[in-house]
DNA sequence: GCCAACGTTGGC
DNA sequence: GCCAACGTTGGC
C-alpha cells in the first residue's frame, strides 16, 4: 500500500467538506506528472494526506483513503467548469481522477512550518523549494513520523 | 499583492 | 528543438 500527500485550497475544498460528503471525486488536476501518477501508480486503498494549501495556516489537516480507480474526469468536458479542456474528447480523454474517502481528520494540523523545521524530512518533498505539485508520494517513514507529529 | 519557480505554448 | 512569453502555484 502507498502514501500521498493531496494539496487542495480550504476556500475550495476543505477536509471538513470531505467530512461532510465522506465520498469525492478529486478533479481538476491538470498536470501531467500528476495525471501520471494517478493513473498509474494510485491504487484502491492507498491513504493521502489531506493538505490545506494557499490559507492562512497551511498545514496537513486529515487523512483519506483512494476509493476508485482512475476514471475520465468529467469536468474537463464541461465548457463552463473551471479546468474545462476544449482538446480533450471522450474517446481520448486528457485528464483523469480517483474518488478519495474521508478517513479522519488530523488530532491537530500539522502545519508546514513544522513540516520545515523537522530535521527528519528534510528530503520531503512539500518542503522543498520549488514544490509545485498538487499530489506526490510519501514514503512509509515520512508518513509514520508526520502521524507522529499530530 | 508580490514574486520565485516552474510548466506550457507557439513562433521560428 | 530552442527559447521567449505567458500562465499557474503557493508561500509569504
Amino acid at each position: 500500500m502507498a502514501y500521498w500527500l493531496m494539496k487542495s485550497e480550504p476556500d475550495a475544498y476543505s477536509i471538513d467538506d470531505l467530512e461532510r460528503d465522506q465520498m469525492e471525486p478529486w478533479d481538476g488536476i491538470r498536470n501531467y506528472q500528476a495525471r501520471n501518477m494517478i493513473r498509474d501508480e494510485m491504487q484502491v486503498g492507498d491513504q493521502a494526506f489531506f493538505y490545506h494549501s494557499s490559507c492562512k495556516v497551511p498545514a496537513i489537516a486529515g487523512i483519506m483513503k483512494i476509493a476508485s480507480a482512475a476514471y475520465p474526469d468529467p469536468t474537463q468536458f464541461d465548457p463552463k467548469a473551471k479546468h474545462y479542456d476544449e482538446k480533450s474528447t471522450a474517446d481520448d480523454p486528457r485528464w483523469v481522477l480517483v474518488d478519495v474517502a474521508f478517513v479522519r481528520k488530523m488530532q491537530r494540523p500539522v502545519t508546514l512550518s513544522e513540516l520545515k523545521a523537522h530535521p527528519g524530512l528534510a528530503d520531503f518533498k512539500l518542503t522543498q523549494r520549488g514544490n509545485r505539485l498538487s499530489i506526490f508520494p510519501v514514503s512509509e517513514e515520512h508518513w509514520k513520523l508526520i502521524l507522529g507529529l499530530e
